[in-house]
RNA sequence: GCAUCCAUAGCUCAGCUGGAUAGAGCAACGGUUUUCUAAACCGUAGGUCAUAGGUUCGAAUCCUAUUGGGUGUACCA
């Protein structure tokens, strides 16, 4: 039973003995002591006056006189206005940092026996990816990793976008003024050849447009008679009907792509369990159709349209299975999350996508509400905010969109000419500067996307580089690093406890309490699906040791050896959280930087 | 129109289920290296928490309205 616990219910006790009154649990509000008072722990009373029918200070002063006498480990108290003010014992503070904090398993947390699946990523294959996509990517993998360490059982998956006119687009363009260009012949990334084509066709089709314009049809009009989206349509309806010359096509040209996937996905260090592709599940979804007509969920309009009305619960009537019998997006959805859990049948599931898919997803969700699945409770979107460039968004019509290799490349440049700039690295190999760079500089790039809380949008300056100083990837990277330096140089033993009865500073005292908060902040974060809580954590983390560090005279010096091993050990517990915290948003720390 | 999200320092962001004098980083200014890594540390300056009401002992946080911005509202995905 830890402190907070103990003043919990010592302070339910005294409410009882003191004033004959049960208080709630839920009306004890702890908080940390500002640091401006005396003390570690702060009871706020207000909520108690109502029990004790006194003014908050003399309900304070109460309480406090109770826990001073009935908490072991509570030495003094104070009373500002509506606040009581804790001081704990010393050795408490130690002993925590002995016996919890030191322990090699800090911080993992037991299997909590639930499954979740994590949908991220779910690209189309027709482009290479950009910095909206990183953020996906980023956070997918991140929310995984994150319900991981919190005791679930995670399967990440990746849907993707295979099919469709889009992908017929590139393919018809390549067909046309291709050459038979490869990847291989050319050089080019696979998603960035098909992508190339992807931007001639949309450039070829506009031209068509302002020719069958001049001609004197309408914008709309030109839309749909050009010659080229006709073109692409009809390769479509081929590949629908299987057609082997144009399958063969999209074989090709979508192995391309995923060569070229397979090389951003590694550098940014992602990963799936299963890949599921739309050119096996956008047929799904009509069983589920039949059954909500069955059930009645659904209705049937004259012209043989699948409808479902959502008007009682504030939404529209929405589609479900066109008047000819074929998929729209939302079909292939509810087949797909059927699917998905006759796979896996998991607990929740989570799928991370931009937040202007807000409304399909609460309708996808209802949906299977109504139709009575019992897993769709678990069903959660994991909705983010879209990558707002200076200019506004990214268009990649415009060519103003931020291309995920190339991201990649800069920031790891960037890394390497502020490394080198340091001259730190003279006494490393060529294989470990190349590994340093890349860490600094995918670091600086992932906390810099993960810090902002998922839901907000985010903005990013190619302008003005990612910084390295600060509130960022780096500085945490190089608390780290600095802390292996200094327990290697000074020969730490892991494990040795030190004394409980051995002085803390200030610094030291609120060390212990936030690292020993780690913990907790998974277990809030994980809640949330929040990678950004915890990189702020982090932070506070690594902040709190470079300050602890310029406090004190050199630890290697230190010729008392309790007092030595103490901050050591100290250290030896930031490093850990700092690692491990980090691992969770995917970035490596180094040993040496 | 309707729905939904957002609005905090010059800029980028924190601020937990309402709690004490709203915090960081960057940028600006000043300081710290004969001592364990200065990608660090310390200090100064910077705020009508979009606006107006309301609930409360107490509101950046909850409610309502207004303003400004994003997104959605397809027999596209």
């Amino acid at each position: 039973m830890n402190i907070e616990q103990h003043i919990v219910t010592a302070t339910i006790e005294a409410v009882k003995k003191l004033y004959h009154q049960d208080l709630p649990e839920a009306q004890i509000s702890l908080q940390d002591t500002r640091s401006e008072f005396e003390g570690q722990i702060t009871i706020v009373v207000f909520p108690v006056v109502r029990f004790s029918k006194k003014s908050p200070e003399v309900t304070a002063s109460d309480l406090g006189e109770y826990l001073l006498e009935h908490v072991e480990d509570v030495v003094a108290f104070n009373v500002v206005k509506g606040f009581l003010n804790l001081s704990i014992n010393n050795s408490y503070w130690v002993s925590l940092l002995n016996t919890e904090l030191l322990k090699p398993e800090f911080g993992t947390i037991a299997a909590n026996g639930k499954k979740v699946m994590v949908e991220y990523s779910s690209p189309n294959t027709n482009k290479p990816l950009h910095l909206g996509h990183v953020r996906n990517n980023l956070l997918g993998y991140s929310v995984s990793e994150l319900l991981k360490a919190n005791g679930s059982e995670v399967f990440k998956v990746n849907l993707v976008n295979d099919r469709g006119i889009h992908i017929c687009k590139s393919m018809l363009a390549w067909q046309k003024w291709g050459n038979g260009e490869t990847p291989l012949s050319s050089g080019l990334k696979g998603d960035h050849l098909v992508g190339k084509y992807y931007v001639i066709f949309d450039k070829e089709y506009k031209k068509e447009i302002e020719t069958l314009k001049l001609q004197g049809q309408t914008e709309d009009e030109a839309k749909k008679n050009a010659p080229l989206i006709k073109q692409a349509q009809a390769m479509l309806l081929a590949w629908e009907s299987g057609d082997a010359e144009v399958i063969d096509l999209w074989k090709t040209m979508n192995g391309w792509v995923y060569e070229g996937f397979d090389v951003t996905y590694k550098n940014l260090g992602v990963d799936f369990d299963k890949y599921y592709y739309e050119s096996n599940t956008y047929l799904l979804g009509k069983d589920t159709v039949e059954e909500g007509l069955a059930k009645g969920v659904f209705f049937k309009k004259e012209d043989g349209s699948v409808w479902i009305d959502l008007t009682a619960d504030g939404l529209d009537q929405k589609l479900v299975l066109r008047a000819d019998g074929t998929s729209v997006y939302i079909t292939q959805d509810l087949g797909t999350a059927q699917m998905k859990y006759d796979d896996f049948g998991m607990d929740e599931s989570i799928y991370v996508v931009g937040n202007e898919q807000d409304y399909h997803f609460k309708v996808l969700f209802l949906i299977l509400d109504k139709l009575g699945k019992s897993w769709s409770k678990g069903l959660y979107h994991l909705s983010y905010g879209m990558v707002d460039l200076p200019s506004g968004k990214m268009k990649s019509r415009e060519g103003t969109v931020v291309d995920a290799d190339d991201l990649i490349a800069e920031m790891v440049l960037t890394a390497r000419q502020k490394t080198e700039a340091l001259g730190k690295v003279d006494n490393f190999s060529e294989e470990e500067k190349e590994q340093l760079y890349y860490n600094i500089g995918m670091g600086a790039l992932k906390y810099f996307l993960l810090k902002v809380e998922p839901k907000k949008r985010l903005l990013f300056d190619p302008a003005e580089s990612i910084d390295f100083q600060g509130n960022t990837g780096p500085f945490i990277q190089y608390t780290h690093a600095r802390i292996k330096s200094l327990l290697s140089k000074a020969e730490f033993k892991q494990g040795v406890q030190v004394d409980n009865y051995i002085s803390l500073s200030e610094t030291e005292l609120e060390m212990i309490i936030l690292l020993a908060k780690y913990p907790s902040e998974i277990a809030a974060a994980a809640k949330s699906f929040s990678p950004a809580s915890l990189a702020n954590y982090i932070y506070e983390v690594a902040k709190m040791f470079n300050k602890f560090y310029h406090e004190i005279p050199p630890i290697v010096k230190e010729e008392d050896e309790q007092l030595k091993q103490h901050r050591l050990n100290l250290s030896w517990v930031t490093a850990n959280i700092l690692k491990a915290g980090m691992r969770i948003l995917g970035i490596a720390v180094p040993e040496r930087m």
